[in-house]
DNA sequence: CTTAATGTAATAATAAATATTACAGTTAAA
DNA sequence: TTTAACTGTAATATTTATTATTACATTAAG
């Protein structure tokens, strides 16, 4: 998987650990060490979900627009990374009995196996995650 | 995930649909597209872990070195593809609280949900994936 | 107005995946 | 006993995917 869905949740909880204050763009891409042009693309899809809200112009940001206990690792998943488990298949062969179905056949196993993932993931929120995060400090 | 997964699959189920002769690289490159090159690369995997036997030489090529039913896809994906899961993390950061810690904590939680497809695809062998290619192509 | 922010398109650079070349080793059979 | 048809594998080149950068429009505070 590429680390679109690391940024996300790397913005969400940075968002939740300083939820009293509005956030920039800069601020979020210098602590998750990419360009803020990046940044600002997936910030830009979380405000198009509503899980951020952003201001605008001098002293714009962004910043939560629910708690961290209702953005859940599932919902982040399937809006992010939708379909990233399933391997990816050479050129399909229509000459072939396989080559002509095994990507079918495996796009079908592939979106079974990542409803269990999704389930598993439905488990973590950010809340849960910034705890975990804290635990990790000590 | 990249495509090695799938070409380790549809080689199996080369071999397995064809299970009284010997197969050529040359041949499972071609059904699969791929270069032959690279299909040597992951049979060769596949001999040293005893899911499939090669001869060299004139006359050479690969067969199954067990029945189809007993080569599951749980043991091919932890073969091949373990923690393709796995969100990529941008550099670690470690003037953060969130930057120096979520990488770790981000792999707790997707070596448990890896763990949850893996535990899906279990319920799968290369007989069953060879019975749906089938039925797909009718 | 000017400065500091977001929003986004277009392009460049880098990294990952895949293909290609090259060649050594093995075996059947002419 | 040499040749052709294979596997085995390292080294390099090409292609594709990811990420960074540039450029500029828009918004709002002061």
């Amino acid at each position: 998987m590429n680390s679109d869905f690391s940024l996300a949740v790397h913005s969400l909880l940075l968002l939740a650990h300083h939820s009293e204050q509005m956030i920039t763009s800069d601020v979020i891409a210098a602590s998750a060490c990419v360009h803020p042009v990046r940044a600002r693309k997936i910030l830009s899809l979380l405000c198009k979900n509503h899980y951020i809200c952003s201001k605008e112009g001098a002293g714009g940001g962004f910043f939560l627009a629910k708690h961290a206990t209702d953005i859940w690792l599932d919902e982040l998943y399937q809006l992010i990374s939708t379909g990233s488990l399933k391997p990816k298949c050479p050129k399909r062969n229509d000459d072939c009995l396989i080559g002509s179905n095994i990507e079918h056949v495996l796009e079908g196993i592939f979106s079974e196996a990542e409803k269990q993932v999704v389930k598993f993931l439905n488990g973590y929120n950010i809340a849960d995650v910034l705890k975990l995060i804290k635990q990790e400090q000590n």
